[in-house]
DNA sequence: TTGTACGCGTTATCAG
DNA sequence: CTGATAACGCGTACAA
């Protein structure tokens, strides 16, 4: 129970002045004799020193830890980006405190405080839309931000990384188009989000183009917590005239559309064809394997942590990288009955 | 890009002094007049002034941040997992910092560095088993550890919380041997571990008792990252006496194995049957829908946290708390042909 | 190489 | 009681 030692100790056992020995800390910082450098290190060794962050950061302000502030990590698609960006940044040398919102207001409020109580250098998040005001402060505070996935309008400063989702839910809707569809169902986040509006958009934008009537009872905006996916697709299916494909465009609630659409007797793809927004290794052993989406996860990963370095200093302008996502079309869908 | 406020800014903003903020900082440390309350409130506001973590950590030594070092935030077991122990923690106004270890004993080297040198109060981890030093080093700094999961030998000091591996593995073989099985395919993790030790003893403990021969080849002990789940089934699948059944207790390797079956023309469960340790949505998806063993995550995490917390502070005897998994049996089993 | 001021919030000691 | 002063914790960096 010797309490943890300091650098005066590791100085003071070594026999000589703190200055030195922070100077084997970081070394590069001035000449250390060899010898010296060595009785120094075996003597931190020996009292098993470590430097206190808390106490370095007090010096040297702003950190080159990054926040990771992600909705919901239980969803596979924040999870796979969480893994990637603490990879990505682990190899550039950097921390990631990772917290989540669970698409709350309020807990995203707390954890910006946090955060911005931290000085971390930067934040990487998936934000709701409410909180503006909170992410000026952070930015105020030097802090910088770049949104992934959805994006918070207002907050000019940030830097921004997502697919092309007005493009993607094109595809999506084209495709179906393409094989004869024409009533078909789609479930999106709130439209209060942009990834929501994004995707809603590019649909309608669609069926506007190749001419198919818009009925929205087949629009369907859910939240991205809860189960209200399953709902969604119940009404969808007891409509008067159903729907002949649904495209879930909200990656949340993929599984529980389908597990809805498991339970009626209502076959895919010969009955209703299925494309949904979700990159996971379920959707491929499904029966019948699913048309997705892909979301390159990776790639997203390393843009994000790019910029939330690259401004960490040199504060320049904000960018905004948008990346292709990939469609990829297996067994669940075909041409209407 | 006034550089940010600190505490003496906002004193002399108020016309006070700084003690008096930090009274209204952390209120209850002193008397502060109502009036001059509001004032130094009203000006931490204006100055949007922000406490630094890193300053009040130097005076009072050992945080309430808690280390979360997970092997995987990809394994979806690990993600929810995580995703409770932070709702969790947060519940109790206690930081997470989440770093992950790939399974890698370097990276997890790093980790426990990080964790040490941030005096983080207490570690929740799922270990690599060869770290056996640096974590001892850890609780030498006073760190308190709770070993979630699997554990490691020789680090006595360190709580434990996990299911009881060996009687899950124990009930999982029992129904099959019930059904009728005497070819029982097992594919857990690398015998390095504990987990994957305990669940194979449960399985040979049961074969055992029951009177069931001992094939070696049925036996397959497979790492936790990469795919070589699906090259285990593929070998189970190809010998001269394949099994009737098949128990995957390799949480993460449960997807490639599922995979690889599905792509065979192996019927399950007439030709096969099969119990993974999964908790997962998609397993009820899965056609048929999947007989598992589901370990009930939400409580790993309640005592997780409780016991990282509970000893910050006061250092008692370690404790071990094990908990029931749940068997939960779908369609995937049945008698073989 | 060494001595030492510095960064910032906390808290014990003191004065009004 | 309210408010002020100063020492402290620990690593960094510059002047000596």
């Amino acid at each position: 129970m010797p309490k943890p030692a300091t650098i005066r100790d590791v100085a003071a056992a070594a026999g000589i002045s703190i200055a030195v020995v922070s100077r084997v800390l970081n070394d590069g910082t001035g000449p250390v004799a060899p010898a010296t450098r060595q009785r120094v290190l075996k003597v931190m060794e020996e009292l098993s020193y470590r430097p206190r962050t808390a106490a370095r950061e007090l010096k040297s302000g702003p950190t080159t830890t990054l926040g990771l502030l992600l909705a919901d990590v239980t969803n596979p698609f924040f999870a796979r980006l969480a893994d990637s960006i603490v990879r990505e940044a682990r190899s550039r040398g950097v921390q990631v405190i990772l917290m989540t919102t669970q698409e709350d207001a309020r807990l995203e409020q707390d954890a910006l405080d946090t955060l911005a109580a931290r000085r971390v250098g930067g934040v990487i998040a998936t934000p709701t839309s409410t909180n503006a005001a909170s992410w000026q402060r952070l930015i105020e505070l030097d802090t910088n931000i770049v949104f992934v996935d959805r994006y918070v309008e207002g907050v000019v400063e940030a830097d921004h990384v997502s697919i092309d989702n007005e493009r993607s839910a094109r595809q999506a809707t084209e495709h179906l188009i393409d094989l004869g569809h024409t009533r078909i169902g789609f479930i999106s986040g709130p439209l209060s989000t942009t990834t929501g509006r994004a995707r809603t958009e590019g649909h309608l934008a669609t069926l506007a183009r190749r001419g198919v009537a818009v009925d929205s009872q087949l629009l369907c905006n859910v939240p991205f917590r809860g189960d209200q996916g399953a709902d969604a697709v119940g009404s969808l299916l007891n409509l008067a005239e159903p729907p002949t494909a649904i495209i879930v465009a909200n990656t949340a609630q993929v599984a529980a559309s389908v597990r809805r659409i498991r339970q009626s007797s209502i076959r895919v793809p010969e009955d209703l064809s299925l494309i949904v927004f979700d990159d996971n290794p379920w959707t491929e052993l499904f029966t019948p394997s699913l048309t997705i989406m892909r979301q390159p996860i990776a790639m997203m990963a390393s843009h994000s942590v790019d910029l939330a370095l690259a401004r960490i200093g040199g504060s320049s302008e904000p960018h905004s990288v948008v990346i292709e996502a990939e469609f990829v079309v297996r067994s669940s869908t075909q041409a209407p009955a």
